[in-house]
DNA sequence: ACCTGAACACCGTTCAAGT
DNA sequence: ACCTGAACACCGTTCAAGT
């Protein structure tokens, strides 16, 4: 890559982040490009779809959440490290507004540019699931996927302003019942 | 209303509903009104916005959905009647694949043309929720806003093709954890 | 009263033309 | 190699002009 390449996608990144912040993921391709003072065709040419930008900005936070997994599995019984786990999952999303929908639809697609961080992160997640479940702490009739979508439902619920309120509680109903009773911490035990 | 424009209103009616099931409550007015052979300014003189649109073909669901609250009340045990109804309003929602996110939106938004509805049909169910919880079946710790929360994740998880398969397991782990212990029925069990 | 075409300000895609 | 402006086909909003 040339030398005023990779300057070019350094600063369209900077950009871009806050901007995501801001208007979240639906924010227009060509509004980034402007706040970069760069052609909206760079830009593309970059960052060929929205999952792309997507991906070089959530990179390292797929990356932390993965290793996250792996670090709460020696550190923590296995019930709480998997409720602790996706409560961090969920609070994650809601840096990213929309980004729900986008995980989902990129799961089962092969060509998304979020597919692999998004298989990667459900893999860690029915790590996590497996142990618990082993330890008979964790009901034994879901599995990895089932988990995924737990996680993209309360993500989705903390996206929606009239929502977002009841958070917790919808975190507490989903860990409940994720938890055989005798083991079945609060979400307020951390 | 001009004769004219009530043939109007019902063709439009008429036109939209198919193209709403096809292309989900995204479908472009623009499309609707060309489908109608009408102008684009007359289906927006009809349905000021894409939410009156969906008012107008909807309503006869949201009546039907409380009536049934009301129905399942005087015919089911209160544990059953509750699961029953939000298996029931998850499945109506996919009809109109979208139409959640909207529902999410109305519910706090005065101004909605779907306020309304949305908020009649949370009474009912927080309805169905007082009386598990008076006869000790339903969780106490809840209220009719993370129930309609609950039903809405459900629904938005219909909504995605990578989840839709989980459907039935996502609504067992969620009744579960809804009702006590000792009445909580499966989701087969009907 | 009701309808309509047209102008408007947006969007993402694509590509020929520049350096 | 990389960048860019412009053309394109869309979108919903708005309104002056028609019947």
């Amino acid at each position: 890559m040339r030398a005023d390449a990779v300057k070019n996608r350094a600063h369209l990144l900077a950009v871009a982040r806050p901007a995501v912040a801001a208007h979240g993921i639906d924010v227009s391709m060509r509004d980034v490009a402007r706040r970069a003072n760069v052609g909206l065709a760079t830009l593309l040419r970059h960052f060929p779809t929205r999952e792309a930008l997507l991906e070089a900005l959530l990179h390292e936070s797929f990356e932390a959440l993965t290793a996250r997994a792996k670090g709460l599995t020696t550190s923590r019984a296995s019930a709480e490290a998997l409720v602790t786990w996706v409560s961090e999952c969920v609070a994650w999303t809601t840096e990213y507004r929309g980004v729900t929908e986008l995980m989902a639809a990129a799961i089962d697609d092969t060509d998304s540019a979020l597919h692999t961080s998004c298989v990667t992160l459900r893999a860690a997640g029915a790590g996590l699931l497996t142990r618990a479940q082993e330890a008979k702490a964790a009901r034994p009739d879901i599995d990895g996927d089932d988990l995924f979508a737990l996680i993209a439902m309360l993500a989705w619920a903390g996206d929606q302003p009239a929502l977002a309120s009841r958070a917790n509680r919808l975190l507490d109903v989903v860990a409940r019942s994720l938890l055989t009773e005798r083991d079945a911490p609060t979400s307020r035990a951390t």
